[in-house]
DNA sequence: TGTATTTGACCGAG
DNA sequence: CTCGGTCAAATACA
């Protein structure tokens, strides 16, 4: 017998494109003649560090509202340590890279903004559509560009292919995202509360020295979607009120352009609607980085740092379905990073710790690297 | 009949 | 070789 299928298969898929996004395009400036620097895979740093930037500032406006969701802070702390450690950490090996008193070349001479933020804009639309070709055609570049921080160089090689051979890369915990979730008091209290996204199970697992058993869950729109993303569910050994969900992969079916449905309502105890910004709040580490990249539309443009996004096109419904191969573009929107240079600028310029350069973008947090550890 | 879950078998990373 | 992760046939349910 299995447990009632309705605690889990709540849909609930609004929110713009991720803010990383894998590229085979990987620009190279020269340096010295011997190192170089991947374009892409600065792009992949700054947006990892404006999206935790909106992140925090998310909740920020949200903190008033929600003092009594702790587990919703954690989660959202939880989220953006992991966002500015995975950005820290791809930093550091781009200073490495460099030496550590040395900063990137400019390109043009002039001294402002680096090229490859630059370029950033002028790839931006092209970035989207290779995404959405990995959607389709195969999932290598979409796995390997695990927001967890993944190895810079695997993902630089094997983008390269197109065969389908298995990359080596460890299942480490550098593609996992963990959070813990209280069981739900009331109703079925074998599953995890609901977390935005469709489930599917498809295994389950005694694991040695746990007295519960583990179940593996993958997105429901696997096939259709390719979607990689998946999750892992396993009690607390000594807190059977408490899931440790552990999710893998990004959803990349909610960034297609087919899309799967509209938003519905998650079942959660009560969070004051008004106090967020345009959706309940789920759950989970990932959906709480979707309903927090919602609110970007609305928040976002004219900040202080001069972030436009132009023509976001958040929702999907059926009547897309069909356009994912055609002309019917990924998702678009377009990054304006004009202002943002200055502030990368900064980062490169102002000496030779990539903490200085965290702390000019978020003084106030303090780094935490690898955000993902949350073992206690 | 279609979709989801269960569960033992299998695979492969370490 | 071990054990975590996945597959897929059997089963349950709407």
């Amino acid at each position: 017998m299995y447990q009632n299928p309705n605690l889990y298969t709540t849909t609930f898929v609004v929110y713009p494109p991720r803010f990383s996004y894998s590229s085979n395009q990987h620009h190279t400036l020269e340096h010295n003649s011997k190192k170089r620097i991947r374009i892409s895979d600065m792009e992949e740093i700054v947006n990892l560090i404006f999206h935790g930037r909106k992140l925090v500032k998310d909740l920020e406006e949200a903190l008033p509202n929600i003092p009594n969701q702790p587990y919703l802070l954690i989660n959202l702390c939880d989220e953006i340590s992991r966002v500015f450690g995975n950005a820290r950490d791809r930093l550091s090996l781009v200073v490495q890279d460099y030496g550590h008193h040395e900063p990137p070349p400019a390109m043009d001479g002039g001294g402002s903004a680096p090229e490859w933020l630059r370029s950033s804009h002028a790839t931006d639309m092209v970035l989207h559509e290779q995404l959405a070709q990995h959607q389709h055609h195969g999932l290598e570049a979409v796995v390997g560009q695990e927001l967890g921080g993944g190895d810079v160089e695997a993902l630089a090689t094997d983008v390269g292919h197109s065969s389908l051979q298995r990359t080596r890369r460890r299942k480490h915990e550098a593609d996992r995202r963990t959070i813990r979730i209280p069981a739900p008091r009331m109703g079925n209290t074998e599953v995890p509360p609901e977390d935005g996204y469709t489930w599917r199970k498809y295994g389950q697992k005694e694991i040695l020295g746990s007295r519960f058993p583990r179940g593996y869950y993958r997105c429901t729109h696997q096939k259709l979607y390719n979607c990689p993303a998946k999750k892992q569910v396993q009690k607390l050994d000594n807190d059977p009120n408490t899931f440790e969900v552990t999710y893998r992969g990004d959803h990349t079916c909610t960034m297609s352009s087919t899309a799967p449905s509209m938003p519905a309502p998650p079942p959660l105890e009560a969070i004051p609607i008004h106090s967020l910004p345009s959706h309940l709040p789920p759950t989970s580490s990932q959906s709480i980085h979707q309903w927090l990249s919602m609110d970007i539309k609305h928040s976002v443009v004219g900040d202080q740092y001069g972030i436009t996004h132009h023509g976001l096109q958040t929702y999907r419904n059926q009547s897309d379905i069909g356009g994912q191969a055609s002309s019917s573009s990924p998702t678009r929107y377009n990054l304006d990073y004009t202002g943002v240079t200055d502030l990368v600028d900064t980062m490169f310029n102002s000496g030779s710790s990539s903490n200085n350069s965290m702390e000019l973008i978020f003084p106030q947090k303090e780094e935490k690297k690898d955000g993902e550890e949350k073992t206690d």
